[in-house]
DNA sequence: AGTCCACAGGAAGGGCAGGCGA
DNA sequence: TCGCCTGCCCTTCCTGTGGACT
């Protein structure tokens, strides 16, 4: 073996100069100390938990907004003002994102993370689920104090395991006897209220909130706030600043997306050995988060959703979807995929699953915006889904040559 | 108006791995 | 060790569906 130098290889790196002054300040879960254009939203959740601290039970809440909208750090920068002021008044606040897998979506889950929040572990499997909950009232129960809870991505908990636990959760204040408990939902889903059953539908939404996407202007000024903490002075400019925001104000108005820009921006312009960001680091910015999302979610699926993704990109690529019915066109249907899907499944050893299984997959791989899945009818040629690849060509070259070195 | 197709998608349950308490 | 519980992934069985065709 031989060393190339005595020093240390990170070295370099340490006293390369740097552009960013505080990096994390410019990811979305970092709660900045005042949060801008959200202060009516603010004062509506500040009055619901108010009276709390006077030892009454605050109304249930219902928070909606799409994606980037402000919805958790509004929450989580209330929570954290309200434990501030609550620290000898048995106020305890909770926060849980249902969406976080193997953490909290499912029933049994969240009712351990919940208890391990409050002080207390369980095991992540083997106890019953009424267990749980009795050990959950228990804790909560143990003095007189509100515990406020905050359930984020409501939503997906609520499509992988139904209403129950909602119910369950809005009707447990009639079993405490010393405490008291609020649920706050959040959602990025505005149909979900919907979909709730009645009974669960009135009692968890006393109070709602909608949360409006931020316009151009206000995502500039979230932005040159971050910009402040987070960069040293004159490495991002006023240009790239509006480039961002309009970007990400096209995107629905998420400022998430807006900070993610501007963060691999500046990774992209550090390592090309800029100090500062121009428009092109913006491009290539928005070329690899979506590059990294889509690579990155294939990456983690299992096998056989990898191999229909596969049977789907094979067809889309022959332009001819193989079927020999009274039907001619050039889409991709289920039928088709499942039939190439069986081929490189024999072609590679591995057990085929059931059409019924690869339905269920092909509508995952859609939920997860890999594919898109449109059910049609096509008349007495029976109803399918429609599938199509909405990817950008880089990002399915990648995709496609993952999935050719992993499959025959 | 009735028939027919090719699925979609709900419900029920099997099999497996893993934890707990007796 | 055994019985009972869980989550997860899967199969089997079934009903429902929209629109072209007869």
């Amino acid at each position: 073996m031989v060393l190339v130098s005595n020093s240390n290889i990170f070295t370099s790196y340490i006293e390369k100069p740097t552009m960013f002054k505080d990096k994390k300040t410019l990811t979305s879960n970092f709660i900045p100390l005042k949060i801008l254009h959200r202060n009516n939203e603010i004062n509506q959740i500040t009055a619901t938990l108010a009276p709390a601290l006077r030892g009454y039970q605050p109304n249930n809440l219902f928070i909606y907004g799409t994606c980037g909208t402000g919805k958790t750090v509004v929450v989580r920068f209330v929570f954290s003002q309200l434990k501030e002021v609550a620290k000898s008044k048995n106020v305890k606040t909770l926060y849980v994102n249902c969406k976080l897998k193997k953490v909290a979506d499912t029933e049994y889950r969240l009712l351990a993370q919940l208890i391990k929040e409050l002080g207390e572990t369980v095991p992540d499997t083997g106890l019953p689920t009424d267990v749980l909950y009795r050990k959950f009232f228990e804790k909560v129960d143990e003095k007189k104090q509100t515990v406020i809870i905050a359930l984020d991505e409501i939503d997906s908990l609520f499509r992988k395991v139904g209403d129950e636990f909602l119910y369950n959760l809005t009707r447990i204040n009639t079993e405490l006897k010393k405490s008291q408990i609020t649920t706050i939902g959040i959602t990025n889903d505005l149909s979900f209220r919907d979909s709730l059953d009645q009974r669960v539908k009135s009692s968890l939404s006393e109070e709602e909130i909608i949360f409006k996407p931020y316009d151009a202007m206000q995502l500039k000024d979230i932005l040159t706030q971050r910009i402040k903490q987070g960069f040293n002075e004159n490495a991002v400019s006023a240009d790239v600043i509006n480039k961002c925001a309009a970007l990400a104000a096209q995107e629905h108005g998420d400022a998430r997306r807006a900070l993610d820009l501007l963060r691999v921006a500046g990774e992209i312009a550090e390592r090309s050995g800029s100090l500062s960001i121009n428009e092109n680091h913006v491009d290539n910015a928005e070329e690899k988060i979506d590059l990294d999302r889509v690579t990155e979610t294939v990456k983690t699926q299992p096998k056989h959703s990898q191999a229909v993704l596969h049977a789907i990109i094979k067809l889309n690529n022959n332009g001819d979807n193989g079927h020999s019915g009274k039907w001619v066109d050039s889409r991709l249907l289920t039928g088709d995929v499942f039939e190439s899907y069986r081929d490189i499944c024999s072609k590679n050893s591995i057990k085929a699953l059931t059409q019924r299984r690869v339905s269920d997959l092909i509508s995952e791989l859609d939920m997860l915006g890999i594919i898109t899945a449109k059910v049609i009818s096509k008349g007495r040629y029976g109803r399918t889904r429609e599938i199509t690849l909405p990817m950008n060509n880089s990002a399915l070259e990648n995709v496609k040559s993952f999935l050719t070195n992993r499959f025959n």
